[in-house]
DNA sequence: TTCCATACCTAGCAATACTAGGTATTGGAT
DNA sequence: ATCCAATACCTAGTATTGCTAGGTATGGAA
């Protein structure tokens, strides 16, 4: 479970350069050194409503000798939607480890 | 959303001592700088689920000259949990946090 | 005596991510 | 030549989760 941070994670991987999602479902694996091993169940119906959102934009692309690929990038909003989702792990993080040590947390 | 780590959190905040559920929200409120204000219908349920479980156990108990409550203690299984649970939320946390600042997690 | 904080509870809902299926292409191994 | 693995996309349905919105009741302060 992925527990509501996987819009994260998905723009997060795409911050770089865009990709189409397999690629995406690589970056994620390598990344997280396999910790997120996601299904493309997970991943492509992530994409679609990212992209319904107006997050995410994607174009059909056809590599030479290669076979059509969705490729995403992220929109303004996306850009956006990233910051303010830094933002709120930060705040998720710190809360859940202050619970975690048994101690307050930094009042925000 | 506590995005699945309710359980995490709850057990953490009976470690020190038993408490009881209204109390338990407090707590939670309190170390959390409120960054999780959770409502009763969402604290309730999961104190049933996990004494369910078998990570907490309950009793009555009527303070002198006040009302009724339910205080719950955290089981042997309950702590061996919590344990666990510390140790999902730290790969979990490095793999996010890899992930929003773009490089490789440490290899687990 | 009225209201707020305390203290418990539940049914039903919405969101989320997963399972389990499906289609099709490319390239390497047999 | 054929088969299989990896690539690459998709969706319907399901389980879990946490929340909304309601309910009950007591004790103390205004």
């Amino acid at each position: 479970m992925l527990k509501g941070h996987l819009d994260a994670i998905v723009l997060a991987a795409l911050e770089g350069a865009p990709a189409h999602g397999y690629a995406i479902i690589e970056t994620i694996k390598t990344r997280s050194a396999a910790t997120f091993d996601l299904p493309e169940g997970t991943v492509y119906p992530a994409l679609h409503r990212l992209e319904q959102a107006g997050l995410l934009e994607s174009d059909w692309v056809t590599p030479p000798g290669g076979r059509r690929r969705r490729v995403y990038s992220l929109t303004k909003a996306g850009v956006g939607a990233l910051a303010e989702r830094r933002k709120s792990w930060g705040r998720f993080s710190q809360a859940v480890e202050a619970m975690l040590q048994g101690r307050r947390a930094w009042p925000a």
